[in-house]
RNA sequence: CGGGGCGUAGCGCAGUCUGGUAGCGCACCGGUUUUGGGAACCGGUGGUCGUUGGUUCGAAUCCAAUCGCCCCGACCA
C-alpha cells in the first residue's frame, strides 16, 4: 500500500476529548472518527485492525468447534417478551418502533434471538451439544459511555451460544469455550486472566470474565503471581478433556477488587500480584434460564421432554482493538503485536521521487509482499521527521528507512517499533530480518 | 442518574469578566531556499463564534431556553 494513496487522516495533536491513550491515538491515527456519543466510524487503518481481530477471534472458535451465524441486529420485541426481558432490561436497550407500530430492539445481546433459532429446529437429543457464534454489531445505551471505543454505545461483540441436553455435557462446552479464549487472547499478544465472576441479569451457576493486564485498566485485579507465567496450551485437542487445563487456570487464585478481601486473601502478600485491566470477554453458563420460558426442549434418549442447558460466551471484538493499545503503546504511539498490525512493515522512502530510493522501495515492497507480509509505503512528501513520527504514531512492528544518503553505501535501516533501534544492513539482510522477524497470523494471511 | 466542565477555522487554543463587528499556533494552497527525528521565509484559502430567542444603536461577549460533547461517581462486552 502507497501512504500516498492510502486515506490515514493523522492528528498531530490530541483531540481534547480524548483522555486515556488507546483513544488518543485510536483518533491521533486515523483508526477511527467520532459520529456521536459512544459510536464510531472506522477508517482504514482502525478497520484493517479490527479484521484481523475478528479473523482470529473465528479461528479459535471454529477450531474450538463452534458454528458462525449472522443474526440480524434488530430484533423483535416478542422474543424479548417471552423471555421477561423486554420489561427487565431497562433503558440501556435501544427501542424502536417500525411504520406498522410494531416494538422492535436493536439488539445488545442475542440469547433470544439464538434460542428461538435452536428450538425450531432441534427436536431430539441428537440435534445436540451445539455450539452457535456470529460477530455481529450490538448496540446498548450506556449512561455514560466513555473510553472511545472501549466502552462505546455500539460495539463489535462475539457471542456465541451452547445448546446441551445436562449439565455435565454443557460443561464440556463451557471449557471448551474456556480453552478457546485463553488462545485467542494469547494470540493477540495479551495477558489474559480468568476470573470467576458475578452471573449478573444473565443469572447461572458458572461464570468466568477474562481481563487483560494493562496499566490503564479500569479495574484492579488481584491474582497469585503464578498466574503470570502460566503458559497457554498450544495444540488443544477439543474433542479430549479439557477440565484438567480449566482446573489448573482457576484453582490459582484471582479476583476483582471488589471481590478481593486483603484480611482474608488465601495469597500471602509476597506472592500476590496486584494489577490493572480490562474485561475483554465473559463466559456464562445459565441453564435453562431462556429455554424454559422460550420453550427450547428437546427429546431425550427416554422419550421425555428435556430443557435445554445453555451458555453463552462473549468476547468484545472492537473493545479489543482499544484494549490491545492499552496494553501496548508509548509515549510515541501504539506498538501492535504482529498478528493484528494494520500492516507488518512500514517503508519509509526518505526521498520521494528520487529514482533509486523510489526502486528500492518498489523492490522492497514487492519482496516483503510475497513472503505474505502486509506493507506500508511512507512515499510521500514530508520530511524525515514527520515521517518517522508519523511510523512511530501508528506502531507498525517494523520499520525499514530507505534514504539516498544508506544507499550511496548499499545500506538500508530497520527498526523494531517495540525496542527502537535502529541497524544499517543491506537490503537483502533487512528482508530477512523482518521477513523472519514477523509472525503473520495464518487467520490474517491475505486478508487485504 | 447525581456532580463538574466545555462548545470560537480540520486540530490545539486566546478573546467573554469590562459589548464596538474575530485572532494565534499547527494543518491546508502557491512560491523560494531546504531536506536522515514533526524546516525557514514570503504570500494566500478557510469561521452565520453549537442552536434559538431576548436586551442593545451594536452581542463571540449580557440574559433565557435548548442541543451536543467530555470528565468524576453508581452501572456494564
Amino acid at each position: 500500500m502507497r501512504l500516498s494513496e492510502f486515506f490515514l487522516p493523522v492528528l498531530r495533536e490530541t483531540p481534547n476529548e480524548a483522555q486515556i491513550a488507546s483513544h488518543r491515538y485510536m483518533l491521533r491515527a486515523g483508526m477511527i472518527r467520532q459520529s456521536s456519543a459512544g459510536i464510531y466510524s472506522w477508517l482504514p487503518l482502525g478497520f484493517r485492525v479490527l479484521k484481523k481481530i475478528e479473523a482470529i477471534v473465528r479461528d479459535e472458535q471454529n477450531r474450538a468447534g463452534a458454528h458462525e451465524v449472522l443474526m440480524p441486529t434488530i430484533q423483535p420485541a416478542e422474543l424479548w417478551r417471552e423471555s421477561g426481558r423486554y420489561d427487565d432490561y431497562g433503558k440501556e436497550m435501544l427501542r424502536i418502533t417500525d411504520r406498522h407500530g410494531r416494538d422492535m430492539l436493536y439488539g445488545p445481546t442475542n440469547e433470544e434471538q439464538i434460542t428461538e433459532i435452536f428450538r425450531s429446529a432441534a427436536k431430539s437429543y441428537r440435534d445436540v451439544p451445539r455450539m452457535l457464534y456470529h460477530i455481529q454489531w450490538k448496540f446498548r445505551d450506556e449512561v455514560r459511555p466513555r473510553f472511545g471505543i472501549m466502552r462505546g454505545r455500539e460495539f463489535l461483540m462475539k457471542d456465541c451460544y451452547s445448546f446441551d441436553l445436562d449439565f455435565e455435557s454443557s460443561r464440556l462446552a463451557y471449557n471448551k469455550m474456556f480453552v478457546a479464549y485463553l488462545k485467542t487472547f494469547e494470540r493477540m499478544g495479551l495477558k489474559a486472566i480468568p476470573m470467576a465472576a458475578d452471573t449478573g441479569p444473565i443469572g447461572g451457576d458458572l461464570s468466568h470474565e477474562f481481563i487483560i493486564l494493562a496499566d490503564t485498566g479500569e479495574s484492579e485485579v488481584f491474582c497469585h503471581q503464578d498466574l503470570m507465567n502460566m503458559a497457554v496450551p498450544q495444540d488443544v485437542d477439543y474433542r479430549a478433556n479439557l477440565q484438567p487445563i480449566v482446573d489448573t487456570w482457576t484453582s490459582v487464585y484471582a479476583a476483582a477488587d471488589e471481590m478481593h478481601d486483603p484480611a482474608n486473601c488465601p495469597v500471602p502478600e509476597s506472592e500476590l500480584v496486584s494489577q490493572r485491566g480490562i474485561e475483554v470477554g465473559h463466559i456464562f453458563h445459565f441453564g435453562n434460564k431462556y429455554s424454559k420460558p422460550m420453550g427450547l426442549s428437546v427429546t431425550g434418549p427416554d422419550g421425555t421432554e428435556q430443557d435445554v442447558i445453555m451458555g453463552s460466551y462473549g468476547v468484545g471484538v472492537s473493545r479489543l482493538v482499544g484494549g490491545i493499545i492499552e496494553a501496548s503503546h508509548d509515549d510515541n504511539g501504539i506498538i501492535w503485536p504482529d498478528s493484528v498490525a494494520p500492516f507488518h512493515v512500514g517503508i519509509v522512502n526518505l526521498k520521494a521521487g528520487d529514482d533509486a530510493c523510489d526502486a528500492m522501495c518498489a523492490d522492497l515492497e514487492q519482496k516483503l509482499q510475497a513472503a505474505g507480509l502486509d506493507v506500508l509505503v511512507d512515499d510521500t512528501g514530508e520530511r524525515a521527521g514527520a515521517k518517522f513520527a508519523t511510523m512511530d504514531l501508528i506502531g507498525l512492528p517494523w520499520q525499514v528507512v530507505v534514504g539516498p544518503r544508506g544507499l550511496k553505501d548499499g545500506q538500508v535501516e530497520v527498526k523494531r517499533r517495540a525496542e527502537g533501534d535502529r541497524d544499517s544492513m543491506a537490503p537483502d539482510a533487512a528482508l530477512q530480518r523482518v521477513i523472519a522477524g514477523t509472525a503473520v497470523d495464518a487467520a490474517t494471511q491475505g486478508m487485504f
